[in-house]
DNA sequence: TAAATAGTGTCTATCAGACACTATCGA
DNA sequence: TCGATAGTGTCTGATAGACACTATTTA
């Protein structure tokens, strides 16, 4: 007789704030809590991401409008006991949380400071980070994580917080002009207070050439 | 009451030869033949890649050593009635595929001549070459699909096929070898027969600098 | 001897990557 | 006046991309 795996769904929902990102993870409330992805059993009425966004709202509180983003990663597979269960995890982007009510324990979480998780859990993380700083080099995925208007200097903060790595300031700042990706958003005001911009477009774009960090910086 | 979705997995089955790439189709058999991936219901004892597996050695006859490369592709849903199905796709890379007895229809089919198929079929196949191309700029990946043993015409004209562009024999050339991933296997025996190369590396390896092909061929 | 194939080298334009100073503002 | 921040330009080395001929083999 056919029996299907279990199906459910969980999300890596990021944002991103000075300099730093940021997780969210739900936890049963309980002495000692055990943090994990939110996440959600799928029934057969649903599909994966109506209960997925349905189950941020009530158990998260997140608001459906603040996901400026999302993208299927993974979907694994696990034994329990002989059964099989599926889990479809995504990643959610969001510019600002604004946590209404919800009915379990919730915390934010740096992304480099974790509580301890499960192996599946970390695995997930690690996949969601590998594919943002991935495709930071090669979209504007970063327009999901920034504010709708900034500055060069925060743009490319939030650069070097996801792919990890420095980059010299004028050489940001020449490619981005070249990219051609931004528009001037308010000329600077008054003397010296930070040039306004905002992305172009509002939906993922893929940059025509990559950022350049390609990794040879051969020293002669 | 919790009723998991049906969960099933298909596979888009790629394999080289001479300038075309071919996927591996089945159909039931019958007068019209309507073709769609291969595929199985997987239930809840097994995982979706042994359940795909076993499948395609049973039904289409694909013999294990034969598979060179696997990689999960995307997951979709769909809903039959009100019911949903959890569809996980895969693509398959085969050098040679060796049919042995199937209980299937079986056709092999010029990825740019392919039959009728469902929209969800052709979607995930559509989606499976771009990976394809787009991971052949960036990886080794061709190597599954080559022989073990080539020259580099065969190189050039496999990566043109797959990657839709023709490229200058020198700076082809010139690019390998600059990447270092290449051995030679024999010196030409005789005076103008190819030489013969093999993959360093028999796993997938990334490109520290991806192909050229960065679209920006300026004419002056 | 004509046609197909294997192999090879150079030049130029572009871009990545390194690097330093000025102006302004506020403490 | 000191420190923090915003903004800007140049030089060099690497390489992508364009381009043509020779040697050999086989029909």
């Amino acid at each position: 007789m056919y029996v299907a795996p279990s199906v459910v769904s969980n999300a890596v929902l990021l944002q991103y704030s000075d300099g730093e990102l940021f997780i969210t993870l739900v936890a049963d409330t309980a002495a000692k809590p055990q943090w994990r992805l939110p996440g959600v059993a799928v029934n057969r009425t649903q599909t994966s991401l109506s209960a997925l966004d349905h189950t941020l709202h009530t158990t998260v509180g997140l608001h459906r409008e603040d996901i400026t983003y999302r993208e299927q990663l993974y979907t694994s597979e696990f034994m329990f006991g002989s059964y099989s269960t599926v889990c479809i995890s995504y990643l959610y982007l969001s510019r600002d949380i604004r946590w209404s009510k919800s009915t379990q324990q919730i915390g934010v979480f740096p992304i480099y400071k974790l509580p301890v998780l499960s192996e599946a859990d970390s695995s997930i993380i690690r996949y969601a980070l590998s594919r943002l700083h991935a495709k930071t080099l090669y979209s504007t995925i970063t327009s999901f994580l920034l504010p709708k208007v900034f500055d060069l200097t925060q743009f490319q903060r939030a650069f070097e917080t996801i792919t990890q790595q420095k980059v010299d300031k004028r050489n940001f700042r020449k490619k981005v002009q070249q990219l051609d990706i931004l528009t001037t958003y308010k000329q600077n005001s008054s003397a010296k207070e930070p040039l306004l911009y905002s992305f172009k477009d509002t939906s993922l774009a893929f940059l025509p050439k990559p950022f350049p960090p390609r990794k040879t910086a051969k020293k002669s």
